[in-house]
DNA sequence: TTTATTCTTGACAGTATCAGTAGAGATTCC
DNA sequence: GGAATCTCTACTGATACTGTCAAGAATAAA
């Protein structure tokens, strides 16, 4: 009942990209460096995000990713459901949105007393997840006094 | 963040023995198929509910498994929580309980945003499954129509 | 006392998933 | 052209999950 690292770090790779960035673009390398993640492995996550319609890229010199939403805009379950592919705590209750799009992952599917219970524990923690953004994290960082690296190219600048 | 099948089964199958048998002892093999689930696996699984002392057990002719509490007093957080063996949705708040219990599972540790997120969602969570009784399972199973099955011992009576 | 029933314990194995590494290539800026 | 940066696909080692199996111990009933 873990979530992924995928989803741990994607959300500390978000929001390190929120507070030291904000929606300018950000590079792996950077990231990477700040969150000790291996860079090799943010890419495929990134790509994940990127899917989801939460990253943007740009490649090249002073290319990167950056975020397709203001922070405040982009919660916790945005980037656990790109990263975790989906946010059920069982496999019995997937393809039911529509109907028949995939055979019932369990014999006793409706029937079944504690799927309802599994179905629910998933909704709540969603919920949860919905209630938080990328801004309120910020803000809790700010609030602790983290240090916000500077953008590179803008040193020359001050 | 997937519940293993440990949890699943052994809510249906503590489930199973309070609407069949109550508190009177009921056998593996009845259990395992009405709820159609392996056996032997089931076998691991009361293991485990045993340790956690939700279950006790009897050898021999008549003997079985059977409740150590009304099923009232039976939680789905419980359950889980013994066939899981925890309940959190990420290792790095392991053994946090005393002071230096384990060491911290991530570099960041109290510095992490996120941590307590995850720490919140867990909590969220848990506290839904303490909600749900086996006694409000039993009920729902009763309104919906689920027949009981005689214990055969007892058939020669009526 | 014998026998059938039931749980107990530990070992084993196939499969899938996770977490990370790697290489070759495409794009963009200078 | 050359350097920086993302892109795509494949591969891999470790671990956990989901069972299966065998031998044995306790108990009740005949």
């Amino acid at each position: 009942m873990k979530l992924s690292t995928k989803s741990r770090y994607g959300v500390r790779a978000m929001f390190d990209m929120a507070f030291h960035a904000g929606t300018l673009p950000a590079q792996i390398k950077d990231i990477s460096r700040r969150q000790n993640i291996s860079p090799r492995y943010l890419e495929q996550i990134f790509q994940d995000l990127k899917k989801a319609g939460l990253l943007k890229s740009r490649r090249g010199p002073q290319g990167g990713y950056s975020l397709t939403k203001p922070a405040e805009e982009i919660s916790i379950k945005e980037i656990v459901l790109a990263a975790e592919g989906e946010l059920l705590l069982v496999n019995c209750i997937k393809g039911r949105r529509k109907d028949g799009e995939a055979p019932p992952a369990c014999e006793f599917d409706n029937q079944c007393l504690t799927q309802h219970i599994w179905q629910e524990g998933s909704r709540i923690l969603g919920d949860y997840f919905a209630s938080i953004s990328l801004k309120d994290l910020c803000e809790q960082g700010q609030e602790m006094g983290l240090e916000k690296e500077l953008d590179h190219r803008f040193m020359y600048f001050i």
